[in-house]
DNA sequence: TTTAGGG
DNA sequence: CCCTAAA
């Protein structure tokens, strides 16, 4: 496995990124630089300068912290990243092995942004760690110039490996920082100590609070236990890429240690991040209304049939779809002035809710601009751009002045517009009702269905009583028999035809097939979902020809099946 | 696959 | 941004 294997297109980037960060004397890698680098000239506003002006203000102010001098920062520290963290011991706090305390190691969540999954928040924190770190690289390079040592130095076999990085290499010291701005700091030590201290403290009323729990591996990475997973996957890449340079000029020996170490360290580093994501769940959400009535979720069932397979199928490869993240927690990344116009631009074409349209819009440039932003994005940026642009002045903050007034208001002209300007033009009657704000974010909503234009099509939830009502239909009627449920006459599945029962019956087994974690918060009752698996177990059409295995005590099962067969 | 919405 | 339901 050579080291060119392991490179992607995004991980050469990525280090020229870094390399170039380092040659510079400021001008940390921040994703706000990388940004605005790629996408230079858009069709813009003359806001720009003031954006970034905004965001250097952001990203150098050091007011918010200690004025952070060139703190020592030892090499043990970065060591420490790839001894400390077992999978076993990653979970519980582990206990300060640094004696060196800096800035950020006592850093907390700087403002009170909503955001529970970190974000901008941590990820501006690991910016300020990582310049913090290069300022404490450059002041020891300094201190070791003379140095001889190899930047990448294996232990001997079986112990944990050392990392040494004495000499101011250029390929070399961006790991340094990164390893810096990711490794354990004091694990929320101090915190810890005063929760043992005080150990008749009310828990059950006074809740942790962020400072005060210990903090747990999760938060030693980047914001979130997928960022910290990619965090690790960059830091593999820029190990191997960096073992590769020290390849070409030194001899074989070294370098097949110098690979040894940067395996050993990424796979520290990664299962750092697996057993961060692995801690990272059990945070308390509140438990569903219906857990508090110890529902059992009973025995495992898994239907053996058709549907069943097809659907837990579905089900799997949805999630790990690529144009979903591909299980990976992409990182945050500020609209730009020329993104926000562009987005603006393509809803005067095609109107709010044609996203993939706007996507693909190569007038004036819409396309471009909007290369890198999903359909997804653009839904949500709208969303953002509306709830601002429509907020009482009164509450506009930050968010409100990042976006330039004229911008605000096109964006309301357009909400208010409810005529569909160039494509699918909708017959749009009479509507002298002037509503504001599309009735996506205005508070009063009409109950009024068929008011809007291709507002009826969409949205007819599935309420609890439904499906409760489809499954019981389903047990009444020995099977998947949509007609036949429909002319039971269920007052509950009236305006539900017989292909909605099978779309929502396939849901529900497509929910039954997922991991309850990543089922929705307050969804569906397990309960009900049992229902549903054991009913496709006896009544589902089977999978293949034979006897299934697993009969329950369901009676006369083949009798049953028999006559779903023939009747079907 | 795409869109709407809650988180 | 993430996640899911609906269509």
């Amino acid at each position: 496995m050579d080291a060119n294997s392991m490179r992607k297109p995004t991980t050469a980037a990525t280090l020229t990124k870094w390399e170039t960060a380092n040659a510079a004397p400021v001008g940390g890698p921040t994703p706000d630089n990388s940004d605005r680098d790629g996408r230079g000239g858009g069709a813009g506003g003359g806001h720009s300068s003031d954006e970034d002006q905004r965001r250097a203000d952001v990203a150098q102010s050091p007011r918010k912290e200690a004025p952070a001098p060139a703190v020592h920062v030892p090499p043990p520290a970065a060591a420490a990243i790839a001894a400390a963290p077992r999978p076993a011991a990653a979970a519980a706090p582990i206990s300060p092995t640094s004696p060196a305390t800096l800035p950020w190691m006592h850093e907390r969540r700087a403002t009170g942004r909503r955001s529970a999954r970190g974000g901008r928040v941590l990820n501006d924190a690991f910016i300020r760690r990582f310049r913090v770190a290069e300022a404490a690289t450059r002041s020891e390079a300094r201190r070791i110039n003379a140095s001889t040592h190899n930047p990448i130095v294996a232990a001997p076999p079986g112990q944990p490996t050392a990392l040494h990085l004495h000499a101011p290499r250029a390929s070399v010291a961006p790991l340094h920082h990164l390893l810096c701005a990711v490794a354990p700091p004091a694990f929320g030590a101090a915190a810890a100590a005063r929760e043992e201290d005080d150990p008749g403290r009310d828990r059950a009323s006074t809740p942790r609070s962020a400072a005060a729990r210990p903090v747990c591996a999760a938060e030693l990475l980047v914001g979130s236990p997928a960022a910290g997973m990619a965090a690790a996957d960059t830091l593999l890449q820029m190990l191997m890429m960096g073992a590769g340079v020290v390849e070409a000029g030194e001899d074989g020996m070294e370098k097949k240690a110098n690979v040894a170490a940067a395996a050993n360290i990424a796979a520290a580093a990664a299962a750092a991040a697996a057993a961060a994501a692995a801690a990272f769940d059990p945070v308390a959400l509140p438990p569903p209304a219906w857990r508090a009535g110890t529902v059992e979720d009973g025995p495992k069932i898994v239907p053996d049939t058709a549907m069943f397979v097809a659907a837990s199928a579905a089900a799997q490869k949805r999630r790990l779809l690529p144009s979903r993240g591909g299980g990976r927690q992409k990182v945050h990344r500020p609209w730009t002035p020329p993104e926000v116009e562009a987005l603006v631009e393509g809803v005067a074409h095609y109107g709010r809710g044609q996203w993939a349209d706007i996507k693909s819009l190569e007038a004036n440039g819409v396309a471009a601009a909007l290369e890198t932003r999903s359909a997804v994005d653009l839904k949500d940026k709208w969303r953002n751009l509306l709830r601002i642009a429509t907020l009482p002045v009164s509450y506009k903050r930050r968010e409100a002045t990042e976006v330039p007034q004229a911008t605000l208001a096109r964006v309301r002209e357009l909400a208010a517009a409810k005529n569909v300007p160039r494509a699918a033009r909708g017959r749009d009657g009479e509507d002298g009702s002037s509503s504001p704000g599309d009735g996506s974010s205005s508070g009063g909503m009409k109950p009024s269905q068929p008011k809007g234009v291709r507002r009826s099509k969409h949205h007819s939830p599935w309420t609890l009583v439904e499906s409760r009502a489809l499954v019981d239909g389903v047990e009444r009627c020995n099977g998947c028999r949509w007609t036949v449920i429909k002319k039971l006459g269920l007052s509950e599945l009236e305006r539900r035809t017989a292909m909605d029962l099978k779309d929502k019956w396939r849901n529900l087994l497509q929910l039954a097939s997922l991991p309850s974690q990543s089922r929705r918060k307050a969804e569906t009752p397990p309960a009900l979902l049992q229902r549903v698996l054991r009913l496709e177990a006896s009544y589902g059409v089977a999978r293949r020809k034979g006897r299934k295995s697993g009969g329950d005590g369901a009676s006369s099962e083949n009798g049953v099946e028999g006559g779903v067969i023939s009747s079907a």
